[in-house]
DNA sequence: GGGCTTGCCGAAACCGGTTTCGTAATCAAT
DNA sequence: ATTGATTACGAAACCGGTTTCGGCAAGCCC
């Protein structure tokens, strides 16, 4: 009867394969196999090596398992650091979601950044050559998105935050934006208001293409006539939403309320309804969509549909980990909805359109 | 003559050692040799394996590296999520640039995050025990930190971004903070101001203490005697930044200008300041230190010292790793100066400190 | 010219795992 | 009882590197 030995107490050198192996008198290959499901081992011995092996606090070392099957347990995560603002307030919720799932599986996350989309894919491709990722978390899904068309090319598996218009091989997670923005114009139309003005991200991103269509089905739903003249986008900053928030109420027949696909450029209304002398709430109503903390500290609050970054970080990171382990990325599309904040910034129209035209004119906005 | 291919033209499948060695007619164990600088290894052999080795595209699998080594080319970066806002707005920068200087020496980051002090400890633990990373970046460093005791405990080497009292083994990269608040001292003594307060962020912070001695340092320079009851301290929110400046506002002989240790506080004043009346920037002065996005938004734009959190990341990265090569912590330290970026919360007093007083009391705050 | 270094490299062990292959033992079928 | 298939594991190769060890050849000294 050899190898007999009862190596337990682990001291702080890893607990290695082998150590395992030895206390239970049986071959490194036979803990691997037990510890991996493999169907040549007996339920009796795979439940010894189990325990043993939790009992020894025998972890295998991800490095190593990697050079033989290439897989690491590592998530990937590339920011584009170059884009105005958007990922800023929610980036540590966002990370905390991510790393909190990951670790709960012994997985970790690899961060990298990139300025440029071309950059972005070479930094991909070196991640995935040196084996520093399994796979990755794509956020802000382009329409045309370059990086899910290389890792698909790659057969490197990945996770969209956001939908796509071509599925194919496509895994996701998305909040729905679109009934978030639908929502806000039915709030806004019991309140009263007729005439909603719509200012959109930039079209680029997928989310929207998506959020326009929901604020046409609410204007719809609202039995509301979409005014062509009163849509507008590429807002992406706070500057860019006092702009678009400035030519909307410079038009002939001004809106009296507005709807934004996002904060930051909401947050420019409030800029630009000071100019114009007009009170954000009551004279002109506001809602938007994305829960950054500024909205809170603005005065008013900014009524917004809030998105929970970090449960978005923990479901992206746990569709991941299935879709490397092999799930059909067809069964692991999942989908949540934006939670309504109310604020301050919406209510009745004070004012008709007419008068905000008036107050616009003598600003000198038109 | 054995040995003899000549495998140039590499396709997708990664390069190996043992393809540059073929390709050589060596043995890998040279190809490693020449590499990694051994001493016995001719001049001349060591550079044919160099330029066949660039030339063939070969870069070593980190991971394979590492099962010797113990070493994977990689930084490990624990974030504290449970702690107000701080660090939220530089997270995307901060990230650019530790991952901008890893990835121009093949190094990658690692991210983790942890709710409270504890599970902190346990995480640094893991990531060590499991090889995830060869080294850290302690952001926001204690004036007692543990996770810096467990690292020395534990011989992982570690940069802080901060500094200590005790700088046994430390490498740290710094803001001279203390530099800002003394010029933030002298640029309002310049402006006219006698009585100044200071209101400080945690004192748990190792940069709180120098933050006041710096301000001291101010003081004393202008020739200003420290009245003990216009300082405060543990502001590291909006909220917390505004009652500190109501507690300031409300005393008998309230300041004509505060001195902020962080930004966000910085905002609260502001608040502060509306309720009672006073404009910032000519009846009540401020200046501060961060450099937060939402102080240029700020009405009127804060007075601040920014910090250039990016170059921030990419030396405290060239510095941990350096220290992971085995250099000397003591030449690992080095500082930088934050950077005035004036704005329109400071000038001259336009009241004297009883005037304040008024409305101060006016405004119910004492 | 013989012994002794020294420089330089090949051979092989090693790191900590996974996976293939072969085979002893068990079981079912003839 | 013999054969054939199955089960369950040991032995060993393997992954892509690093590091130790040993030995050949050239150089040095006397």
């Amino acid at each position: 009867m050899p190898n007999t030995k009862t190596a337990i107490l682990s001291t702080s050198p890893r607990v290695r394969i082998s150590d395992v192996a030895d206390a239970l008198g049986v071959t490194k290959g036979t803990v691997s196999r037990a510890l991996n499901d493999y169907p040549d081992i007996s339920e009796t011995t795979r439940r010894r090596v189990r325990r043993t092996a939790e009992a020894m606090g025998y972890r295998p070392l991800a490095q190593a398992q990697g050079i033989r099957t290439g897989r690491t347990r590592t998530l990937g995560l590339v920011l584009q650091t170059d884009i105005e603002g958007a990922q800023r307030p929610f980036l540590s919720d966002f990370l905390a979601g991510i790393t909190g799932a990951a670790s709960a599986e012994f997985w970790t996350l690899t961060v990298a950044t990139s300025a440029g989309g071309g950059e972005m894919l070479s930094t991909l491709q070196r991640l995935v050559n040196e084996r520093k990722s399994d796979g990755f978390i794509l956020p802000r899904t382009l329409s045309e998105d370059e990086r899910m068309k290389l890792l698909r090319e790659l057969e490197v598996p990945f996770v969209l935050y956001g939908r796509v218009a071509d599925p194919d091989r496509c895994a996701w997670f998305d909040i729905l934006g679109e009934e978030a923005m639908r929502d806000a114009v039915l709030r806004l139309a019991s309140h009263g208001h007729r005439r909603i003005g719509f200012v959109n991200g930039a079209a680029a991103y997928n989310f929207s293409q998506l959020r326009k269509e929901g604020f046409r089905a609410g204007m719809a739903d609202a039995g509301l006539a979409v005014d062509e003249t009163l849509m507008t986008g590429e807002a992406m900053s706070r500057n860019a939403g006092r702009e678009a928030t400035c030519r909307l109420l410079a038009s002939a027949d001004p809106p009296t309320a507005i709807v934004f696909a996002v904060d930051l450029a909401a947050l420019g209304a409030y800029d630009a309804a000071r100019s114009a002398g007009l009170a954000v709430g009551s004279d002109i109503s506001v809602i938007s969509y994305d829960g950054i903390p500024e909205g809170g500290w603005a005065r008013p609050p900014l009524t917004t549909f809030s998105v929970d970054s970090r449960m978005a970080g923990e479901r992206l990171a746990r569709i991941l980990i299935r879709r490397i382990r092999g799930e059909d990325p067809e069964s692991l599309r999942e989908t949540a909805l934006a939670e309504l904040q109310p604020g301050g910034s919406d209510g009745p129209p004070a004012m008709t359109s007419e008068e905000i035209a008036g107050r616009a004119a003598a600003a000198g906005m038109r």
